[in-house]
DNA sequence: CATGAGGAGATCG
DNA sequence: CGATCTCCTCATG
């Protein structure tokens, strides 16, 4: 009910993907009845596959709607637009992701169908969530909502969320020492010679994250300019004052996000402050992932969390349980 | 076998 | 310097 994916053949391998991964209900799959491509060699075939719940959480996280709106722009915008830098000439007339979902109300002229209406609703809530968890990522990652700004760290670090997230072989490597400005540069052609398994995959969801930055710039033109513009992005967090997260905060970020984290870390008793670690290994890999901290794991995350008693900030429930803990101070 | 408690030195911003 | 990170020992279910 909460999301509606849509898919589109816009990416590629993209929708296919995403389109088998994300459980898509079937109502969406005949609103716009796309090519349903052959699954992907890395997909259903696993374990994580069989138990969705698992990494859907994190699939949620970029891309129910990413897709979403490509379909908009494809059948919205006819013509060829720009920010899109380089595009193939692939099957798809890939278009520039417009704003329209804000004046959606403006043009109700042009969807007469009633189908046409409901997924201009759909998209533009989707919308919405693509610039939420983009959000997310971001602060999970510590960098930039725009790729244009990444250093050569925050890549890999976007890679290897990326790659985390869907289950993606490694691929790091193969674009080792580049900057945010070089992988915008770099057309799907390009992502793929790098990294032949999953460079459109990559490449796609840059497209994601380009198109998002992008449409947030023109969006927030105007405001926010003269502070800075970080508004936008940073509201309701607590997070954000420019000094190192410290873990007590990041597990507070993952556990008002039980839409994307909830299969990991979930409240048991939020009033209490008390919580319970689904998967402790995927808590410390996302830990890790935040902190630089490729070897992270629980038995150290653990540890830190332990440090926290003699500071009177977590503390282990009257009833001690495996697992779970309390945050001593009202949330 | 994964978790939990906590000591102690190393590391990083 | 503080907040972990890392490694380690020992205990528990």
């Amino acid at each position: 009910m909460r999301k509606v994916p849509v898919m589109s053949h816009s990416v590629g391998g993209l929708s296919e993907v995403y389109g088998t991964r994300l459980g898509m209900t079937e109502d969406s799959l005949e609103l716009l009845e796309r090519t349903r491509g052959s699954a992907e060699p890395w997909d259903l075939g696993d374990a994580k596959a069989g138990v969705p719940g698992l990494y859907l959480s994190c699939f949620d996280m970029l891309f129910t709607e990413d897709a979403t709106w490509l379909v908009k722009v494809s059948e919205a915008s006819p013509a060829p637009a720009a920010p899109m830098t380089h595009m193939e000439p692939k099957d798809e007339p890939e278009q520039c992701p417009v704003i329209d979902s804000q004046e959606q109300g403006l043009s109700p002229g042009l969807e007469g169908q009633e189908d046409e209406h409901s997924l201009e609703q759909v998209q533009s809530m989707v919308v919405g969530e693509v610039l939420k968890d983009i959000e997310t990522a971001c602060k999970l990652l510590n960098i930039t909502a725009d790729p244009i700004e990444w250093n050569t760290g925050n890549v890999q670090k976007w890679l290897l969320w990326i790659e985390h997230l869907y289950r993606l072989p490694n691929a790091g490597k193969a674009f080792q020492d580049l900057t945010g400005k070089d992988l915008c540069a770099m057309s799907e052609e390009e992502f793929r010679q790098r990294s032949p398994l999953c460079g459109d995959t990559l490449h796609a969801h840059l497209d994601i994250w380009k198109s998002t930055a992008w449409m947030k710039e023109r969006c927030s033109v105007g405001e926010t300019k003269t502070t800075g513009g970080e508004d936008l992005w940073s509201e309701a967090d607590s997070s954000c004052s420019g000094q190192p997260i410290h873990l007590w905060q990041f597990l507070r970020e993952l556990l008002r996000k039980p839409h994307n984290y909830g299969r990991c870390i979930r409240w048991l008793n939020k009033e209490k402050g008390i919580f319970k670690i689904e998967d402790s290994a995927h808590v410390a890999r996302l830990w890790g992932l935040r902190k630089n901290r490729p070897a992270m794991n629980y038995d150290k995350l653990s540890r830190s969390i332990r440090q926290y008693y003699k500071k009177n900030i977590i503390r282990k429930p009257d009833v001690s349980q495996r697992l779970v803990y309390q945050f001593v101070h009202k949330v």
